[in-house]
RNA sequence: GCGGGCGUGGCGGAAUGGCAGACGCGCCGGAUUUAGGUUCCGGUGCCGAAAGGUGUAAGAGUUCAAGUCUCUUCGUCCGCACCA
């Protein structure tokens, strides 16, 4: 009898009807269970649909959570929709339809796309960003951050996008130019909403110990943190009151000093403007930095500028020397005090500048084999102090302290730690986001609405177009705006701006541990049972921007007591992008977009998961080849008509006892590793060795499937129900190995002669090293090939290889 | 410029310092088939008819043994990029 060709177009819908039908991925109220929660970034619901990017990571945890459930956990495994955001609404403006419509056609198309793929995500906790019942806690979050002074309206310079008509966070700027349309990027200035992230940089630093992320994630977050330590030091300006501070991490490069350089914003130019004899030519220079955008400055970083301030003269305060004080671009107004002191012989850049606009170079730091007018030496680990007073002799660590202890003893600085993260800019002049709630009163200042008035609904405006004079279109909606004040009851004014895209997405984890609560954000209970999350997996591309704020608003939550641990993610991973074809990024634009509809109407769904995972390392990127995924179609083929092959036998059959327990190891293993390849290619081995054996026996069968579910799990349930194997595969236990049954007695090692491979032997596989290097060397076939030639060494690698050393 | 990763067949890629190229694609051959974008079996790094030789970007080194460790060079990808 033969069993009838593998339909995936008539078993996936049915098994992805069972499931939801019978709530099968449903996580389980019960919170005596051990927990796993598994988590994947959820998408924007685009126009353009899925493409073939998506299931990749979506696929990647469905095997982990499918495994987990297998393994006995309760695993929470959800699915929702980050909806607010620019794209819908430069769609909806474009198309004229209002983006709540577009958003929720959008949100419909990815759900049957993703439901396509049987994933085992508990629909029940869909959670959509754009939901009043959702923003409502994202509002809430915003007011406890602005009562714990954390979130601020402030006059300053800020990233300006030309063509979204919209401000953007310094995450947000790659290059100098809009990361999400490309479009320049320019500084205006503007009274913004802003999160005080900086206040958190050491915890989101510290916490980073405590947590199992990749490393290049690691990385990425210290470097975006950018931590330093230093020290703030008082130089006196000749003949005035006015001193100026500047940041330094050499410390102990002090006597170096040969002049100053401020940046061309820094506010003591003004203050000193009847002082400095070449005015005209300094406002030359700061127009001139004014007009250069980010992009600009740090494209010609490599030709120094700056002008003196003539009639202006500083004093080295360790030596009593004047030197002179310049601007330049290149000291940032953002960074440290704006102002530095210049040590040439020991820092690049100022070295640089020195050589340029003729300045004294004076080594304090001697071991360089090359002279300091030659180049700058920089090094802190093996230099010595010299003409640098009482710190000759010391090592530059030692020099630090020093100095920083003579400092402080005199007044003159102290000790100072600096980081590169920057404030968050909170707020958009679009409309479709989250209103920000809080009320502007002429009396009482910026006052917060009160919570028990949440959510503060977004406006249906009839024009959502932005404009060009930086104010949200909802500043149009009057009637909306016009409020009366928490605080005394008088006239007021709603603020119009919106938040990032980043605010709910910032917090959307907590709410699938309890999505439905109307009372708090989630449940107590809840989050202390499901949270921190297990295993999160998303794209490096928001390593400095999603991660990092999420972790923030977490340490904050944790901070005023609302979940229980600091850290929202246990374990961070990333996956590698799926390239086009031809090799290049999939875009539009490229004409080399994989549909997968397409993809699974042609293959299944199954296979399509297969050729995921079995395309390459999870975490490189790699381009799609339509014959790879078609090539796992026919192992999956191969998988279905073993039911043709399928003998008696409730065990393993002897001589597939050591491939099968191997099989299970190598699977479950490999798995947890995410090296889905490997175990995948590990599946088509064993498929390989029971078609030369012409039969599977159920025991084998039965494992085989069990193995597989995770990666294809429609399939796998249609021939253990056809099969008559008993309850749903995902209501089985994951397989065990043996660790008795993984190496035949017998093992075929090669022989070597002087490193090349000779000959092959058997050999027990319980052979020691040091009876191997007794024994074999007497076995008649060894000598043969060792011949006439005398035995120098001999080293038997167990289970490996016999190397002869001969002469 | 600085820091980190990577470089293996025609392609995607395997390989705790221990038989390089698992597995898949593609290709070649055989069988089944009226037919094949089916299935099954076999082959497939390169040179060579074979024996054999040779081979993991290039060059050196350590080792009984190197794709793997060390150094130099080249290429490539990523991160940071005037952060004092």
């Amino acid at each position: 009898m033969s069993v009838g060709p593998y339909a995936p177009e008539k078993i996936e819908p049915k098994w992805q009807k069972y499931w939801l039908e019978h709530e099968a991925f449903k996580a389980d109220e019960d919170h005596a269970k051990p927990k796993f929660y598994s988590l994947i970034e959820f998408p924007y619901p685009s126009g353009q649909g899925l493409h073939v990017g998506h299931p990749r990571p979506y696929t990647a945890l469905d095997i982990v959570a499918r495994k987990r459930r297998m393994e006995g956990y309760n695993v929470l495994h959800c699915i929702g929709w980050d909806a607010f955001g620019l794209p819908t609404e430069n769609y909806a403006i474009k198309n004229h339809i209002h983006p709540s419509v577009v958003t929720r056609d959008n949100i419909n198309h990815f759900r049957e796309q993703i439901q396509k793929l049987g994933f085992s995500f508990d629909y029940s906790r869909e959670v959509n960003t754009t939901d009043p019942g959702y923003y409502k806690w994202t509002q809430w979050i915003f007011l406890q951050l602005f009562k714990h002074g954390l979130a601020y309206k402030t006059e300053m310079p800020i990233n300006w996008c030309t063509s979204c008509k919209c401000v953007l966070a310094n995450e947000e700027v790659v290059d100098g130019v809009c990361e999400r349309c490309g479009s320049p990027v320019v500084h205006k200035v503007k009274n913004q909403w802003m999160l005080r992230i900086t206040a958190y940089a050491q915890k989101l630093l510290d916490g980073l110990d405590e947590v199992d992320y990749i490393d290049r994630v690691k990385t990425q977050q210290r470097n975006w943190i950018g931590r330093s330590e230093g020290a703030e030091v008082d130089f006196a300006l000749k003949g005035l009151e006015e001193k100026i501070r500047v940041y330094t991490t050499r410390p102990d490069t002090l006597f170096g000093a040969t002049y100053m350089v401020i940046s061309p914003e820094h506010s003591l130019i003004d203050k000193l403007a009847d002082r400095i004899l070449n005015m005209d030519e300094v406002r030359a220079y700061q127009a001139e930095a004014a007009r250069k955008s980010d992009f600009e400055r740090t494209e010609m970083n490599k030709d120094k500028t700056g002008v003196p301030l003539k009639g202006i003269q500083a004093v080295n305060p360790v030596n009593g020397e004047a030197i002179p004080v310049w601007i330049s671009d290149y000291v940032l107004t953002t960074y440290g005090t704006g102002a530095i002191m210049a040590v040439p012989a020991h820092d690049t850049r100022d070295w640089e500048f020195a050589k340029k606009f003729g300045l004294p170079i004076v080594e304090v730091v001697s071991g360089s084999e090359k002279s300091v007018q030659e180049e700058a030496y920089t090094d802190v680990q093996d230099g010595i102090l010299v003409h640098s007073g009482f710190l000759d002799g010391l090592k530059v660590a030692d020099a630090k302290k020093a100095i920083i202890a003579w400092l402080e003893e005199k007044g003159l600085g102290e000790k100072k730690v600096n980081y590169k993260l920057r404030d968050w800019v909170f707020a958009r002049q679009r409309y479709w986001g989250e209103p920000i709630p809080i009320i502007h009163c002429a009396k009482c200042g910026m006052v917060p609405m009160d919570e028990k008035d949440l959510p503060l609904l977004l406006p249906n405006v009839e024009h959502y177009e932005p404009t060009d004079d930086g104010e949200s279109p909802i500043a149009r909606m009057t009637d909306w705006v016009k409020c009366t004040c928490p605080k005394c009851g008088g006239e007021a004014r709603r603020e119009t701006d919106t938040m990032p895209q980043w605010a709910g997405s910032s917090w959307y984890f907590l709410r699938y541990c309890d999505p439905h609560n109307d009372k708090v954000l989630a449940d107590r209970k809840a989050l202390d049972y499901w949270m921190p999350v297990d295993w999160y997996n998303g794209g490096m591309e928001h390593t400095t921007l999603h991660l990092l704020y999420s972790r923030f608003w977490h340490r904050f939550l944790y901070d005023i007591g609302v979940v229980g641990t600091p850290e929202p993610y246990m374990k961070r991973t990333s996956h590698g992008m799926v390239l086009g074809e031809n090799g290049e990024k999939m875009s539009k634009s490229r004409g080399n977009v994989v549909n997968p509809d397409e993809t699974i109407a042609e293959i299944g769904a199954d296979a399509l998961r297969m050729y995921e995972m079995f395309m390459g390392a999870f975490d490189q990127a790699i381009p799609w080849s339509t014959n790879g995924a078609r090539g796992c179609r026919k192992f999956l083929d191969r998988v279905w008509r073993l039911q043709d092959l399928c003998v008696a036998g409730d065990e393993f059959r002897p001589d597939m006892r050591v491939l099968m327990n191997q099989t299970i190891r190598k699977v479950s293993e490999d798995f947890e590793k995410m090296k889905f390849n490997t175990a995948i290619a590990q599946m088509m081995t064993l498929v390989n060795t029971l078609y030369q054996k012409g039969s599977v026996c159920h025991a084998e069968y039965r494992t085989l499937l069990l193995l597989l579910s995770p990666v294809s799990p429609h399939i796998c349930e249609e021939i253990w129900q056809q099969m008559g194997y008993g309850a749903p595969v995902y209501t089985q236990s994951w397989p065990r190995w043996d660790e008795k049954y993984l190496t035949e007695d017998e093992k075929e090692v090669a022989v070597q002669i002087n490193g090349k491979v000779k000959g092959k032997i058997m050999v027990p596989v319980d052979m020691t090293k040091e009876q191997g290097e007794k024994e074999l060397v007497l076995r008649e076939d060894v000598k043969a090939l060792v011949g006439e030639r005398s035995l120098v060494k001999v080293i038997f690698v167990p289970g490996r290889l016999l190397n002869l050393v001969v002469k």
